[in-house]
RNA sequence: GGGCCCGUUGCCCAGUUAGGAUAGGGCGCAGACCUCCUAAGUCUGAGGUCGUGGGUUCAAAUCCCACCGGGCCCGCCA
């Protein structure tokens, strides 16, 4: 047997040298361009068809349909090759497949190598994933698990593709956020955390939020009601009333920690400043400081390991953003940024001019920037020295990238400008070629049907929620379906099933569109196309348990259009792997896996295969069978979602 | 005020990077199918101004321009 990558890849090979015969001596003075092969709207119509003739006619001036029947006139095809026919069709030029010998080349191909359609770049690269990064004061929610669900699923692509990969979490320990929780514990004296700590952190966060904006919105009321600023007194109560709301929501919830917080910021005459103080003692690493901050954080990031293994979700490395303001890593690329001539200092804060920098670099043109759009500027140092986030991330990718060639930060959409900014600061550092190696890979939030998830004010429905309720779901269903099961297996199954819905509901949709989340919607497994694909999966596996041998197969005689066009899908997958994986879309396999899934059963409904007739037949759909496992098993991996042998 | 993104059937979405043949799925709706490899399945049907209006092209959901509706950002927050 011939082994090769991409059956696929060899058939286009084929029908270009056809078409470039052709064109060669029809019309020797045009020059070659591209000749792109896609799939005809229906198998009548060949497996592969070219519009090549298009493209000509208006180089040639010449009736496309002419071109078409001359280019199909003037080929001469092989006897051995892949390629049995070509026909032109109103100006397209169809090629039809030899089935015995292609079809055998496909399903052999895939039937026989566990990993196919895994194409690997020829320029094997390291590359660094940063996903996740979720700051460790509050639980991981549906909105985080979008990004943990995508980013594993891009490292995955990429390591498969060729690439040697590394999974990085940014742990946020310098921000205010987990000041303002460490704040909190600290008001409760520190107790002890209970299980599912990040939870507990959640609520103490919120909680020390809302407190604070509400006493700041009290005290702006006053001095609207004293001034008669009668509009901005009823902006001020509109707002209130929405921390009410959060407050009321989160006393429903954790009555203890938000009275208890409430009770002891009452003796603090100023939270803002004390909350601060922390946070600088923090970054001059003040043992105390460093101890509690450190500590609350570990709670949480302990938390998302946690569950995030539950759904095979690892990383190689954690990175705190505290050890890299502590080593000098970020005093060093603010000097080095410093140096550069579009750094000044503005009421003691050290800026970085940002349109400037791109004005003389071509930034703009460079990365499709609109001329118009002028970039903000971007503080590096407040003037109380301490550092800010994006700064601090200019000099965590500069350490991401002394370990690979190529960074992918998982992050949403919303922090878009300020990806931007990095890269500015990159390129002014003189490091431009690092600012293109790195991608912002932008997702839009999960938002729930009448309010955008808050960490701020508590509000979000946390992943471990979301996958417990799913399971529970999956393990009702199975029960109902196979009751004969034992215990153990509906479990297995329905954990399967139950976390391949939940991550499937995330990776078939564009990153970039907002999710409206409706817990119907997510575990309801009619609509979603998991468990339809798992399913499918397992009755192919079914098939081949049942069969007791393997008859010679004849290939020729898979003559149906569901049979031929399950071939072509098997064909495919290698190219689809690549693109997806090149272009970063996790949903080109989610959809091709979904259609594969729905022809398969369509076959499986109307053709027999262990009863077929002759034998040869039986043995060449079992092939089809073997190689469709192959496909739905490969595809659901690069998803990270498992295939059940039976369900 | 400026910038970016989204808009496809009653609902949810694919297709837009790279323009090509009749715009695809799913849910819901109307109906059919288990003496036959698992009915989490299959089949049939109804349902569409591809946000609107221009333009480019032999050809536009796809490219360009304007506008409308929704989201996000423009912080010494992250």
């Amino acid at each position: 047997m011939i082994k090769v990558e991409n059956p696929l890849g060899l058939l286009k090979m084929e029908c270009l040298e056809l078409v470039k015969g052709s064109l060669r001596r029809i019309y020797p003075e045009v020059q070659l361009f591209d000749v792109k092969f896609s799939q005809p709207p229906n198998p009548e119509m060949g497996e592969l068809s070219s519009s090549v003739s298009f493209q000509l006619a208006s180089k040639i001036r010449a009736n496309p349909v002419d071109i078409a029947s001359r280019i199909v006139e003037e080929s001469t095809i092989p006897s051995d090759g892949l390629v049995s026919r070509v026909e032109a069709l109103n100006g397209y030029i169809n090629f039809y497949v030899n089935i015995g010998s292609f079809f055998r080349l496909v399903l052999e191909t895939a039937a026989e190598n566990k990993d196919y359609g895994f194409l690997k770049t020829k320029t094997s690269e390291k590359i660094i994933v940063e996903h996740t990064s979720a700051n460790p004061i509050r639980p991981l929610h549906i909105g985080t698990a979008r990004n943990s669900i995508l980013g594993d699923t891009l490292a995955r692509m990429l390591k498969r593709r060729g690439h040697a990969v590394e999974v990085h979490f940014y742990v946020d320990d310098m921000g205010r956020q987990v000041a303002m929780a460490t704040y909190g514990w600290r008001l409760l004296n520190k107790p002890e955390p209970p299980s599912e700590p990040e939870k507990w952190f959640g609520d103490i966060y919120a909680s020390v939020n809302i407190l604070k904006e509400v006493r700041r919105l009290k005290r702006e009321l006053e001095e609207a009601s004293d001034t008669g600023d009668y509009v901005r007194v009823r902006e001020i109560n509109a707002e209130l009333s929405k921390y009410a709301k959060a407050a009321q929501e989160l006393t429903e919830r954790n009555k203890e920690v938000f009275n208890a917080i409430a009770e002891a910021m009452e003796n603090d005459p100023d939270p803002d400043a004390s909350i601060q103080k922390l946070n600088m003692e923090y970054e001059r690493q003040e043992p105390t400081a460093k101890k509690d901050v450190r500590t609350l954080a570990n709670h949480c990031v302990h938390g998302f390991e946690r569950i995030l293994k539950k759904l095979d979700i690892k990383f190689d490395r954690w990175d705190y953003e505290g050890d890299l303001v502590w080593s000098g890593a970020v005093d060093e690329a603010m000097d080095a940024l410093r140096k550069t001539p579009y750094t000044f200092y503005e009421e003691g804060a050290l800026v970085l001019d940002c349109e400037a920098v791109a004005k003389d670099m071509g930034l703009k043109e460079k990365w499709g920037i609109n001329p118009s759009y002028e970039i903000p500027r971007l503080v590096l140092i407040r003037s109380d020295g301490t550092t800010l986030y994006t700064p601090r991330d200019i000099a965590y990718s500069l350490k991401k990238f002394e370990r690979v060639d190529r960074v992918i930060n998982v992050i949403g959409n919303e922090q878009s400008l300020a990806q931007l900014q990095l890269k500015i600061a990159l390129a002014a550092m003189g490091k431009i070629d690092l600012a293109d190696r790195q991608t912002h890979f932008a997702y839009e939030f999960v938002r729930l049907p009448d309010v955008k998830m808050s960490g701020r004010l508590g509000r979000y429905v946390t992943l471990e929620e979301v996958m417990d309720k799913s399971i529970l779901l999956a393990y009702e269903e199975v029960s109902k379906r196979t009751p004969e099961l034992t215990e153990e297996k509906k479990k297995e199954i329905a954990k399967i099933v139950g976390y391949g819905a939940l991550k499937f509901t995330l990776l078939n949709i564009d990153p970039i569109k907002v999710v409206i989340f409706d817990w119907n919607r997510a575990l309801n497994f009619e609509i979603n196309s998991a468990p339809f694909i798992q399913y499918s999966y397992a009755r192919a596996c079914n098939i081949l348990k049942r069969a007791e041998k393997m008859p010679e197969p004849d290939y020729n005689l898979l003559a149906s259009g569901s049979e031929r066009s399950l071939v072509m899908m098997i064909a495919q997958f290698p190219e689809i792997f690549e693109n997806a994986s090149e272009s970063l879309k996790p949903s080109d396999i989610s959809t091709f896996t979904n259609i594969l899934a729905d022809k398969f059963n369509s076959f499986y409904a109307s053709q027999p295969v262990i009863k077929a007739e002759p034998s040869s037949l039986a043995g060449a759909r079992l092939m089809l069978v073997k190689a469709i496992k192959v496909v739905l098993k490969n595809s659901l991996e690069i998803l990270g979602i498992e295939a059940p042998e039976r369900m």
